[in-house]
DNA sequence: TTGTATGCGTTATCAG
DNA sequence: CTGATAACGCATACAA
């Protein structure tokens, strides 16, 4: 483990103000009760107005008065001991959270916990099941209403810790028996040769094609993927003129591909299967001298950060992650039914949820004729 | 708002089990008293084995068996509510979670919490003040033990939201009054020109530098950063062959540097504020022939993400973000006083704990003689 | 219309 | 050595 280490002058400093804020008692129902001389049941009736006992608008009006100026907020721990119900969630993720590629997604499902003033508990497993169980059993021990599993790849897992009659999602993953929020995969390959078919392009090559990433417990959605592509293709009465397998997605793909295709000058359009072959081919076609878009465009997947870094800039297919950690949240809070304000209708009883992954249209395409 | 949409067949799911696991009661204090026909009270000293009273190893053996077999986990909401500690401590960033760079903070603070069973409650507030604020109060409803503030750039901040007695630390940043966990940028800019120096480089140039920077509300860091850079060059007796000023460091900002030295042929080594700089640096040198690093070295700072995508590798000061989320958690879980099995020993009354950043030595720098 | 009593699961105090 | 008993802050069924 790393060290901490010292610098500066060593000047004694309060931690924290020990004076009259830490004095500042929290304030209760009880509290409240005594200023407006009510009982602590009639309070708590206001505050949360229920329908059952109606209370003198007067009354009422006057609690909600002293409330706020003495700045009462409830209690969520003796609330949620009381109700059974903490008004917070658990995500635990393989390693989402850490990389490059999806803290996109956590960031919209605090989006959608905080509309619903709920809280997120947040725990990384690292793929290992007995962090896992851990995790889920830390989690329970605090009465979460609910729980969402999130994947950095999205692929085929079983849940080694017992979810036990929680509601529960999973983020770009599959799991036998629990409702998956996935990226629409087919689509966005349709959508991607459609594209380029529509600028003109008919002699298009493909670079990414591996037997090995049809195993759903290797991918998910990659499958889909490729044959939303090949699909699209079939229909446009087109087959690809050339095409450069690989099991690894990396750049070194990328640079190797491109190669291949420029010397045989027989492409006007590449697709990459996502964006780190994109920037090997961008790299050697820097190399060589090609223009991308003029003598070839480049047509890619994902949007990750790196594809902010390439220039000129490349159009891509966006796995939309903010979108699905968000819909992730608020279907869990619906089905929790624990006052998620949802915006639009959310589908139940689906075992996929699927969400656009839409086209970022930059600068890496030309359009021929 | 993206909406969900729907695919697969229409199958009817149960979205949790509501069957035995449901009804699986939760099991309490009481239950294994009941069983082990002791009290409750005893049952709950034996298993938090309380100093204050001797309870026969028979018996203690006895609980603890029964209390295995039942799989009994203490309801932290109960506790929390009895004791006022609820184990569990906020981290509120501003944008950490989701940027490219800062992840890893949070990987580290969660590590260190995992470790002494504590859970976070993670809120992002996008630097607004309002969102800063309602952060703070929801967890103090939550009676969170401490508070964590992550920054995404090292600067000086005022905290909008009422800490009011929590023990708190900011990470990545600089709040009056609060303790800081930075990096030690002075000593990376030490050590980056030592390590150049040490493999024969004196004709140095540099690119980044920029007034602006010194504001602390800027950053907090960058300033002796360059200080470090500046003081080591002077220690070797040696100044800048060429430099190029910068406010934004950004890739184009390399494009253009690079331009310039490689036009100048006086530098057989560069110095890149950050990475994005080096990778327009490395852009340029692959569009003009230069070689990395026998006809130029080049060495950066920060080792973010994009780092891990530059051929040759480059070689650069790592900002050492999951080691500073690791050791802020620590201290703070200290400064709790909640069984944080500390490893090492750490530091207290002190406004600033420095983290090392490290040399990450990779094939960007050539020795010459 | 409002107050009383009870319980959520723990821990803590204090008798026995 | 052990067990009532109270309290944490809130919600709720029921009584007044």
């Amino acid at each position: 483990m790393a060290t901490a280490c010292l610098a500066g002058p060593f000047r004694p400093l309060r931690w924290s103000q020990i004076g009259e804020d830490a004095l500042a008692k929290r304030i209760t129902l009880a509290d409240i009760a005594l200023r407006s001389g009510l009982s602590v049941s009639t309070v708590s009736m206001v505050l949360n107005d229920r329908p059952g006992s109606r209370i003198p608008e007067s009354t009422a009006l006057r609690v909600r008065d002293i409330a706020k100026e003495l700045g009462y907020a409830p209690d969520r721990t003796a609330r949620g001991l009381r109700t059974g119900r903490s008004e917070a969630f658990g995500f635990i993720s393989d390693e989402v959270t850490v990389t490059r590629y999806a803290s996109a997604m956590v960031r919209g499902l605090l989006d959608a916990a905080e509309d619903s003033n709920y809280s997120v508990l947040i725990a990384e497993t690292d793929n290992q099941s007995r962090r896992v169980e851990a995790a889920i059993r830390l989690m329970r021990t605090r009465r979460i209403d609910g729980i969402l599993v999130g994947l950095m790849r999205a692929r085929q897992i079983d849940l080694p810790g017992d979810i036990g009659g929680l509601p529960a999602l999973i983020v770009n993953g599959k799991v036998d028996g629990v409702v998956s929020v996935l990226p629409d995969e087919y689509r966005a390959g349709l959508d991607a040769v459609h594209y380029l078919v529509s600028r003109g392009h008919r002699r298009i090559a493909f670079v990414g094609r591996a037997p090995e990433h049809l195993d759903p417990r290797v991918s998910w959605t990659i499958g889909r993927r490729v044959a939303g592509i090949d699909d699209a293709m079939a229909d446009a009465g087109l087959s690809f003129v050339h095409e450069v397998g690989g099991v690894e997605w990396e750049p070194e793909l990328g640079d190797h591909a491109a190669a291949e295709i420029f010397d045989r000058r027989d492409a006007t359009a590449i697709i990459t299967a996502n964006d780190r072959i994109a920037f090997g081919v961008y790299r050697k076609a820097r190399e060589r001298g090609v223009e991308i878009p003029f003598e070839v465009s480049v047509l890619s997947f994902d949007d990750e950060q790196l594809a902010s870094y390439m220039r000129p800039q490349i159009t891509t297919m966006r796995l939309p992650y903010l979108e699905m950690g968000r819909i992730a949240a608020e279907c869990l809070l619906e089905r929790i039914g624990g006052g998620g304000k949802v915006a639009g209708r959310l589908v139940h009883e689906q075992d996929e949820i699927l969400v656009p992954m839409p086209l970022i249209e930059r600068d890496s395409v030309a359009t021929i004729s």
